[in-house]
DNA sequence: TTGTATGCGTTATCAT
DNA sequence: ATGATAACGCATACAA
């Protein structure tokens, strides 16, 4: 039924063309040692064949491919994606292909870490927000497997990162500094071994806050679960619950604080007044609801993340292994209860 | 400086288990045509060598490779990662790859399409919420790399829908049965030249919707732009601030719904008393905010799409080429407004 | 500037 | 059951 066309090979290009199979390689790798005549036979036959390289073989001669990987955790949350978008546009326009492995469980990250090992499988690869060994870092190393970080860190590994426990304590100082004494926390729970290290970290940058005025910090209001809006709703319900209440909620994520702000319309208590609330991360969706948060440029940190992998594939040294993205503070109507907060939105 | 360890090769393994090439390939791919004893050897020397066949090599000797492209417009849309995110699943379960092209124009479509048609590149393409032309699919064909679409339809190429049009109409239909009959639509404009089918057929169901009614339908009531909270709530504020304003809004998504709702909420009118809102796809946020919308089975559509592209891969036949997703009305309290919501809001 | 020949690491065909 | 060897399609060192 389907005539599986034979495919064209670069030997056909090279006889329909008259010449031999290197130049036509050289013209497909832009050598400018091939003269314009030739160069322009070769390129009227790769058009008339419809030649296409095989990545596969140039792959196998050249003892590397141009598929990168990139290891993310949880792909549907709001954050993930937003570095990935940066991830892929960067690697696109430079040629590269993007290969997405999902990982769930720490067994899922080592064997998707023990297959990539391998040039074979990609020149490099791309971490996002995933903890690394020593190990899987050294075995990297050894089989000439580039390595770049996001959100997340490893000795001597080119990465790039925000500093989340000043972040955490930027938030909280916000808090403070609008007469909340009792900061309740809501942040990720480790289940997975795949940790959560931002959510920990803000949650110290809170009590360094706190710390910083003097005051003590309840952790009976500290509640972690699994990350959500749904699960941060009834996490904020039960705080909302207690005998005495927050006055303010720290979530750790802006997807948690939108769970909190149902649970506290749930509740009728009144935000800001009754509860100021603010999230992490800077998403669309904090703008659209006024919620106050912390800022971190997410796509930007997928840009920087691959062009520090594409620098090693270029053979440059990487200039600064650790490049610190900067976070703002988005004061809005969740924390301050000012007025025309619809224009101050953005 | 960095000891590049020799790539370990099958040869490398054979000469270590006094075996030939061969057999070691067999044992690779559990070949049962050999003696479990050298099996074991093989085995042996595969894991003190930390062998890994390459994947360049394998795909070359087969003529295909083990990766499967996926093309997604917009790749931060939650309803576009909840799809890839089932596609993901799915073929890496089965051991295949996901490379993951994102497009925002018909160029770059164009460009990664005929960069994948090619079984060098992927052994099979899933196309998510793109449409193709009849002359992409013809060429796949006849290059034998397999095609399966989600959300976008081709004549004869297997692919997962949803019946858009009468999800509008079901939405319409849930807000004229409240007695709203001023219907106001905020949709996708065609900005990319990659269409926005499911919006232009959401509102051809809501007109439908209308004239089971025998109900006039107000054009001016219709705005489109750029997807998104934002833009959305802009084109809403134009609506509110009409002489007649709708009495309800139908938007083609619950991103686009939630910027209804922060229209709605700062020119003070009331949801869902003044205003009816309900938007489509079920996302977690429209749980949330108690927002009325059309469910669709997102993740779902990807794992049914990854597996035809499977089915296809096994030489088995698709027995649906069409393969038609339920859909759900899922009415909460931005069109009912009753006691108890924050339970039925599951 | 251009062509020839070898190697890249597998798979598969054919012997044995 | 196992081994030798020819593809697979390209890049490149070397020769011309």
């Amino acid at each position: 039924m389907v005539t599986e066309r034979q495919r064209v090979s670069i030997f056909d290009v090279a006889k329909m063309a008259g010449v031999g199979v290197a130049t036509v390689s050289r013209v497909i790798n832009s050598n400018p040692r091939v003269s314009p005549l030739t160069r322009m036979r070769v390129e009227a036959a790769i058009e008339a064949l419809g030649y296409h390289p095989s990545r596969l073989a140039s792959g196998l001669s050249k003892g590397r491919q141009d598929m990168v990987a990139v290891l993310v955790p949880f792909i549907t949350r709001p954050s993930v994606v937003a570095r990935l978008e940066g991830v892929i546009e960067v690697l696109d326009r430079d040629g590269f292909g993007t290969a997405v492995y999902s990982v769930r469980s720490l067994e899922q990250r080592d064997r998707h870490l023990d297959y990539l090992m391998d040039r074979h499988a990609a020149i490099g690869v791309v971490v996002i927000s995933i903890p690394l060994t020593q190990l899987h870092v050294e075995r990297f190393r050894t089989n000439g497997v580039y390595l770049s970080l996001i959100d997340t860190a490893s000795e001597g590994v080119p990465h790039v990162v925000v500093d989340d426990r000043t972040g955490g304590c930027l938030a909280a100082t916000h808090l403070i500094s609008l007469g909340r004494r009792r900061i309740g926390f809501i942040g990720d729970e480790d289940l997975t071994g795949l940790g959560f290290a931002s959510s920990y970290k803000r949650l110290c940058g809170l009590e360094d806050a706190l710390n910083n005025y003097h005051l003590e910090h309840d952790r009976s209001l500290v509640r972690l679960g699994r990350h959500g809006s749904l699960e941060a709703r009834q996490l904020c319900d039960q705080l909302l619950e207690l005998d005495r209440p927050p006055t303010a909620i720290f979530a750790a994520s802006d997807t948690q604080a939108v769970g909190v702000l149902a649970s506290a319309e749930a509740h009728a208590i009144r935000v800001p007044d009754d509860l100021a609330v603010i999230g992490f991360d800077g998403l669309e969706i904090s703008s659209i609801l006024g919620l106050s948060t912390i800022e971190q440029p997410l796509y930007e940190s997928g840009v920087e993340g691959a062009k520090r992998l594409l620098q090693q594939l270029d053979g440059r040294e990487v200039e600064q292994v650790k490049h610190v993205l900067r976070l703002e503070l988005k004061a809005r109507s969740t924390t301050i209860s000012t007025h025309a907060l619809s224009k101050s939105g953005a």
